[in-house]
RNA sequence: GCGAGCGUAGUGUAGUGGUUAUCACCGGGCGUUGCCAACGCCUGAACCCGGGUUCGAGUCCCGGCGCUCGCACCA
């Protein structure tokens, strides 16, 4: 890691309004962050990009869920239970300690204990305060991860929290989404917005959040039915894979889904779109691989989960997690609530059940009389290689010999053409800050020009934040003028960022212009005003082209 | 959360108790030049916040906030 090249990056970030601390003013935030002038465009760019890559697809479409959520929601999602820490706090000098912290030496394990377990070994073993060495604990109290709030005021007021993640949205709109895709699976629905968590130690500029920026795709689908994700778009590119318990291997999501290294192969196709999207924002597909959760480390959902990492300034950090939840979500929802989350899964053909025999009302009503009806019920019992005469025991105790004569052949057809279930649900996950950072990790290049350092952020166009700058060589003679009409001429145009700049020389302007990635900048000079052409230079090559300004 | 270090213009910095806070890049204006951070003149901009010690605090002390690193945490 090279600390130095990082600390130039910070500054040219906060130099150039790319990433800035938040409400520095007020001596700002930890775990908070803005997007500035220039970051602000490429969130928006990544966010755009994430979203065409999955509308691919097809069968998928784009919602938006409100960030507050009632503590019902996430109670149900298991995050009131699972997504915290237990606390004690000394009665002393009223330090907050980690119960499971504090009892470390005395337990093997005690991250594992549930809340009644930690005040057990608490009160057994009264640990000292770290802080003032007193042995006086509070009771062990459920610290949330997540941020509180109140929906409403006063006594109407509910309890509420700022969602984790957006995720619980799409499996509440479960039935909405269902009727929307005219009731077939598969099908899915993203979302990209905020999230929320109260990290105790925001950490590494971007990588860790108290608010970030998440996209999630929840992808529902039959268990039964048969997949077909077509891998062979992938079949050339060797994927970087760390499977449970192995070392790393370099294969090709065909080959990984044939031996089982992944167990879905859905898993394996969103591996694969992943990997493109992340490309096509400019991470080098070199510094991305696909590491599988070991079982402990599984969320309590999942069923197989696999990381994308991406290699930058911090190491191998996880920017995404494709995890299969199984139907764990739906149920859930479906448990706290009563409704039904389910989808309908039709039969191949109405089911026929070809009951073996039945009675001949005719002569076995006659012969058994009162317990004609037992034995009806006794006879539909029986396998249909059962040969006659039998020796029956009725529900009433009774024993009855049936012979060849009081039964027939029952064949009936009993209709039914498919069955309700919970779908399952795979579950695409981006941390979409962790992207950006990478993307501008990876596109930061430092050159050297005439023995100074250089600087390029080498953006992809997909994510640049100024698409092109306009330069008049000067601004006199009309070449200023000419260059604003240009200028405001690409602004006007639907997704084109223009930045006019006439302030310092034509190469200051130049650096500034690579130093935000511009792709391409447009020059006006003198001899744009004799014939309609300006120069047209490339940020990566530098080399320069003269093209008419109406082709621009 | 614990421990250590740090906090000075937009960025990077100098400043071991004493006047008007150093330097560079940077931003803006004018002029000159006219296609890759050119030059000249002018100009803009900072001691994280609060308290204390002191005749006097950017400097020393205390607390808070923030940043970095290590430990812990990271569904």
């Amino acid at each position: 890691m090279d600390e130095e090249r990082l600390d130039r990056l910070n500054g040219m970030l906060k130099r150039r309004g790319f990433l800035l601390p938040s409400f520095e003013i007020h001596g700002g935030s930890k775990g908070l962050y803005d997007f500035g002038p220039v970051g602000g465009r490429i969130r928006s760019k990544v966010n755009q990009e994430w979203l065409n890559h999955w509308l691919q697809l097809g069968n998928v479409v784009e919602i938006s869920c409100p960030t507050v959520t009632p503590y019902a929601v996430l109670e149900a999602s298991g995050h009131v239970g699972e997504f915290s820490d237990f606390m004690t706090q000394c009665t002393a000098c009223e330090e907050a300690s980690r119960a499971d912290t504090l009892l470390e030496p005395y337990h093997p394990n005690p991250d594992a204990l549930k809340r009644d377990d930690l005040q057990t070994v608490l009160t057994k073993e009264g640990p000292a305060c770290p802080a003032c060495g007193e042995v006086s604990w509070s009771e062990v109290v459920a610290q949330n991860l997540m941020f509180n709030t109140t929906i409403g005021a006063g006594a109407s007021g509910r309890p509420g929290f700022l969602r984790p993640e957006t995720a619980q949205g799409m499996f509440t709109s479960f039935n909405a989404l269902y009727r929307h895709f005219r009731e077939r699976l598969p099908f899915g629905a993203m979302q990209v917005g905020k999230g929320y968590r109260n990290e105790i130690s925001p950490r590494q500029g971007m990588i860790r959040l108290r608010e970030f920026n998440m996209a999630e795709l929840e992808y529902f689908i039959d268990p039964q039915s048969p997949t077909n994700d077509d891998l062979t778009p992938w079949d050339t590119t060797p994927f970087s894979l760390v499977p449970d318990g192995r070392g790393p291997v370099e294969m090709t999501l065909s080959a990984a889904c044939k031996e089982g290294v992944i167990r879905h192969s859905t898993v394996a196709r969103f591996m694969g779109i992943t990997f493109d999207f992340l490309q096509a924002v400019g991470i080098d597909p070199k510094r991305i691989r696909f590491r599988q959760h070991e079982g402990d480390e599984m969320a309590h959902y999942a069923m197989d989960c696999w990381d994308a990492e991406i290699e930058g300034s911090y190491g191998w950090i996880e920017c995404v997690g494709i995890a299969h939840r199984g139907c764990y979500d739906l149920e859930s929802h479906e448990k706290a609530t009563g409704k039904t989350l389910r989808a309908r899964r039709d039969f191949d053909q109405p089911r026929t059940m070809i009951d073996a025999w039945t009675i001949d009302g005719a002569t076995a009503g006659p012969a058994f009389k009162a317990n004609a009806g037992l034995v009806k019920a006794a006879v539909e019992a029986l396998q249909k290689e059962t040969e006659f005469p039998v020796s029956l025991t009725l529900a009433n105790g009774d024993v009855v010999e049936v012979a060849e004569e009081h039964v027939k052949p029952n064949q009936k057809t009993v209709k039914e053409t498919g069955e309700w279930f919970i779908p399952h649900v795979i579950e695409p996950a981006f941390g979409i800050d962790r992207i950006i950072w990478h993307v501008i990790d990876h596109a930061y290049a430092e050159l050297e020009k005439n023995g100074e350092t250089y600087t390029v952020m080498k953006f992809m166009p997909t994510v640049a934040p100024v698409d092109i700058a306009v330069f008049p060589l000067y601004e006199k003679d009309g070449m200023g003028k000419t260059a604003a009409e240009i200028h405001h001429r690409l602004c006007a145009r639907a997704g084109t960022v223009s930045m006019y700049d006439a302030s310092g020389s034509i190469g200051r302007r130049y650096a500034r212009a690579d130093e935000i990635g511009i792709p391409q900048c447009v020059t006006v000079d003198h001899q744009t005003l004799e014939d309609g052409t300006v120069t047209l230079r490339d940020r990566d090559s530098g080399e320069q082209v003269r093209v008419p300004m109406d082709s621009l």
